[in-house]
DNA sequence: ATAAACCGTGGACATAGGTCAACGGTCAAA
DNA sequence: TTTGACCGTTGACCTATGTCCACGGTTTAT
């Protein structure tokens, strides 16, 4: 498909998908036309390009999801590194969702507190183990 | 406290302090000197700090930072409107963890799998009910 | 009293992640 | 065949979030 569909398929502009091309996140772009040199970008980047919004959704850099997605995908990669790498993403998104849910029971607790301000607290639920 | 200890004590720099200050992210910063105006930030601003690092470790932006924390302490707002607006931060909160779930879940099936690669499979788990 | 460490201000610079406009080429429908 | 929708490239521009530097003033330790 070219890039006017995929774009829409994925719901992101043009020029972010030419930017996510240049950045490395998509791959086997082709050129396959004789008589122009658009490009086409096959069923795989439309799958690469809902990863990586639904990864970005929730705080991971352009970088990490490109990362991420090189471990899941990369045949160079040594199969014992890889799954390591993989371990610590799980990690890391392990990590974030204590995070997120230590700011969710505190926001709770704030509000059945009917919204009593005490910063000090605050900081000592969401930091605090 | 002065710039310098507010920044080592939260560990940020001195100019993030002042982009802090800058955007509204801080109170009650005075200049409570009459030699020299350098100004004073209070623990309030450690707390404050330390909320907007832990909300940022996660995603949130500085201005949503700004508006969870306007939300929690303003006193301008309507109750009703602050806990309207508290529940659908937690809402977010939810959300996100969802989606970290799935993640998490995708990567340790893709572990389990001796990472067998199907990149259509995984935006389904990601994005899927 | 002097050097080192601190402070505020202003402005330049950096990186990430996009967006937009202009140019010229191509394709498809009327 | 012409018109409108598409395409690629380039380069400028934008916001967000910081960092760094130079300047001149202040405080502190020696």
């Amino acid at each position: 498909m070219k890039i006017g569909e995929i774009a829409s398929k994925t719901g992101v502009s043009r020029d972010t998908v030419r930017l996510y091309e240049k950045l490395g996140l998509l791959v086997n772009v082709t050129r396959p036309y004789e008589y122009n040199n658009y490009k086409e970008y096959g069923q795989e980047n439309v799958y690469r390009i809902g990863m990586i919004k639904e990864m970005q959704r929730i705080g991971l850099k352009l970088k990490e999801c490109k990362s991420v997605i090189d471990a899941l995908v990369n045949d160079e990669m040594q199969m014992d590194d890889r799954k390591a790498f993989i371990q610590s993403k799980i990690e890391d998104t392990k990590e974030k969702i204590r995070s997120l849910r230590k700011i969710q029971s505190f926001l709770q607790e704030h509000l059945d507190n009917d919204c009593a301000y005490n910063s000090e607290s605050m900081v000592a639920k969401l930091k605090g183990n």
